[in-house]
DNA sequence: CGGTTGTTTGAACTGATTCAATCTGTGTGG
DNA sequence: CCACACAGATTGAATCAGTTCAAACAACCG
């Protein structure tokens, strides 16, 4: 499982750099870095963009993670997509179906729509690039619609530890687990309680080792075949 | 809940007509129309698309309904997205990771990538439709999640039908229920034998009346309440 | 008419939730 | 350094929503 790119991008490495080994040419890759921008800390857990307001911004993930969420009306919170190191956010008409809030102390750079969208439009090679990563989260998406919709809470969590595992381009023997459970629940669509019976199950089967937030992947392939977890939807 | 399109698109209406309706400009869509394209005929719940190989079309639905679907490897299937009569499928580089099926007899209009991509790479307008597009794809998505990971099944049939009813166009007091309860529990997660006991519990309550495939919506307003459905996601 | 597809119903079962309490680790201020 | 607060993790008991399996029923079609 070893990833095609080597370097995992570290904490506060440039966005330029994160472009690049995403796989976008360099001098389009300096224009985006090049953009008018801010970077800003946003700390885990707190508010940070609300669902229901204008969101025209881009940002990408320069240090941590992001999560996009939504609340149902009954109060109930669901984690509906992910953005790791190198990953962003496109501007959107009109108002933001989804809040954002840090998953970690994440660092993140943000621009504007007005200053993104006409850099897009003018370039073709970067309209193929965001149009590549547009699809790759799509195929997320349906990924995990079937998690939320098919598999049991077992294969939930497996599930997603792998994908972040992967996207995380950690190997596959070790990871720190950047979620807590609570997360982890809003993302496979569970109660935290039950996330911890899952992972002590999973400990207790032998399938992965604990201490704190460390987890040592016992048995990658076994891991996998329990989450159902088939790494081809992530290529970009 | 009256739609702003008036035009409901009917059987075997013209793409351009779609297009048009769906905010396209007229020199747009007479471009789309005219691109070398084949219509083809699907019948409902046959194989039209595997999962896993070259997805290089772009397909239009001119009448019906598309199903984009993922079968997880213990053979369960969730549906993923759909495609209602003037929605599209759009190209993608590599395999596709879904398969396609009709969920009632359709109408699709199949163009090659090799035809389309250029068309939208020289026409920023048409550019910027597709990203509306996409970006309300995503929106449902999201919404889907929700669904799936936060609602109980009455909540997720509700929601459901109610998403169908405005993507059809149909008012809101009835509407021919396109899907049978194994596809209805295919797209909200569950079996077909809870559906179909969602179904009777929802008549019985008062919230609809069913003869055959036709619904009949009691009261809309309360069947939204019930599937904490608020349509602003589907808008363009 | 027989075949097929979809709907309906019952009974037993189980995976996950809910509620509530307890435990653990970490950071903060005195 | 200790006391305290706080967030997160863990555990138990009771409950329940949804599944599973199996069978019957209805509608449609060639």
């Amino acid at each position: 499982m070893a990833s095609r790119r080597d370097k995992t991008p570290s904490r506060g490495v440039s966005l330029r750099e994160t472009l690049i080994s995403a796989g976008l040419e360099t001098h389009l890759a300096d224009m985006l870095d090049e953009m008018p921008h801010r970077v800003v800390q946003v700390e885990p857990r707190r508010p940070f963009r609300e669902q229901g307001v204008k969101r025209d911004e881009v940002m990408f993930v320069r240090s941590g993670i992001l999560s996009k969420f939504k609340t149902d009306s009954s109060g109930r919170r669901q984690i509906v997509a992910l953005r790791f190191s190198g990953e962003g956010i496109l501007p959107r008409d009109g108002l933001a179906e989804y809040g954002i809030q840090a998953i970690v102390r994440s660092e993140i750079m943000v621009g504007r729509a007005e200053d993104f969208d006409p850099l897009v439009l003018a370039h073709p090679e970067l309209q193929r690039f965001f149009w590549r990563l547009i699809q790759r989260n799509e195929a997320i998406g349906y990924e995990w619609l079937v998690n939320c919709g098919r598999r049991d809470s077992t294969a939930r969590v497996a599930h997603l530890l792998c994908e972040t595992a992967v996207r995380m381009n950690v190997d596959t023997q070790h990871m720190t687990n950047p979620f807590t459970q609570q997360q982890i629940a809003d993302i496979t669509g569970q109660t935290s309680v039950n996330v911890n019976r899952v992972f002590a199950d999973m400990e207790r089967q032998g399938l992965i080792k604990r201490k704190g937030r460390e987890i040592q992947f016992s048995d990658w392939a076994e891991i996998a075949r329990v989450g159902s977890f088939q790494p081809s939807y992530l290529a970009v």
